[in-house]
DNA sequence: AAAGAGAGGGTACAGTTGTAACCTATAGGC
DNA sequence: GCCTATAGGTTACAACTGTACCCTCTCTTT
C-alpha cells in the first residue's frame, strides 16, 4: 500500500483529513462545505480531488442515493508511510537522527519531554 | 527561506545530497559520476536538476574554468523545514505526536532509545 | 410548471517534476 | 592540427498538481 499513500498530494491530503475526522462515509456536501469554508476552495475543486483520490484507490465512493466517500487508507497508515519517507529521504534512514532533531530542537515543550520520558520508560519495560 | 526548501523536489534532493556530502564546491563531473552510477540517471538529467536548483536559489554556480556548484541551503535547514512540514501536514502540528510515533512504533532500536533517554536528561538539565 | 441549487461527469490549463535528447564550443589525447 | 569526450545551454514531453469551468440532470421550492 506504500504506493497509494505515496501518491496522495498536498491538496488531496486535506480532503483525506476531512474523511478521517468523520465517523463514517460522508456525502460530498459536508466535505465541500468544510473545505470551501476552511480553504476557500471552489466546490468543483473538491470534486476533482475526490475523483483523483478514488482513481488512486485511496477513497471509495459508495452510492446510496448520493455517493458517500470513505477513506481506504487510515491516517495511521499515511503517517507511517510519510514518516518513513521523511526518514529515508531526509535523515538518511536514521529514525534516531529524527528523534534527536525533535528532542534537541525546540520542537517539544517541557510537557512533551516529560511525556516522552514516560513513554520511554514504558518501552523499556515492554521491550 | 522556507519557500526555497519547500520547492526542492525529490530528484533535486538527491543532487543536494551529493553537494552536502562534499567538503566544498563541486564541478559537474563528479556529481554526474556519482548520480549516473548510483541512480542510473542520464548525465543530462543531472544537468537539468542542477539548473533548476540554481534557478530556485538552492545552489550557486561559480565559474572557475568550469562551474563549481555549492549548496546555498544546509542539510540542517532542509531537515528543519521538511520536518516541520511533516508535523504540520500529517501530525496536525503536534511534534509530540510524531515523537510518540517514533518511540512507540518499532522505528528505534533499544540502543536508540537509550540514546534518547540520555538526550532527554541533557535537555532537562539545560531547560 | 418554471427555476434554482447542487450532484455527477467531463474538460481545461498552467506550473512542477522526472527524465532525457540535441546542439555547440572546447580542451586534452593522439 | 584533428577527433572525441564532455561542459554549457536549450528544448522536449508526459505525468502529476492546484485550481477551476461548464454541461446536464434531478430534486426542492416558489
Amino acid at each position: 500500500m506504500k504506493e497509494l499513500a505515496a501518491k496522495i498530494s498536498g491538496a488531496e491530503l486535506e480532503v483525506m483529513e476531512v474523511l478521517w475526522q468523520a465517523d463514517g462515509p460522508l456525502p460530498i456536501a459536508p466535505i465541500r462545505r468544510q473545505l470551501v469554508e476552511q480553504r476557500g476552495w471552489d466546490p468543483s475543486t473538491v470534486k476533482t480531488l475526490l475523483r483523483r483520490l478514488c482513481e488512486k484507490g485511496a477513497v471509495a465512493a459508495e452510492k446510496d442515493q448520493v455517493f458517500h466517500y470513505r477513506p481506504l487508507i487510515t491516517r495511521g497508515e499515511y503517517r507511517d508511510w510519510s514518516t518513513h519517507n521523511l526518514i529515508d529521504r531526509v535523515y538518511q534512514g536514521s529514525a534516531r537522527a529524527l528523534a534527536a532533531f525533535l528532542v534537541r530542537g525546540d520542537q517539544l515543550t517541557a510537557e512533551d519531554l516529560k511525556e516522552l520520558e514516560a513513554m520511554l520508560e514504558g518501552e523499556r519495560d515492554r521491550g
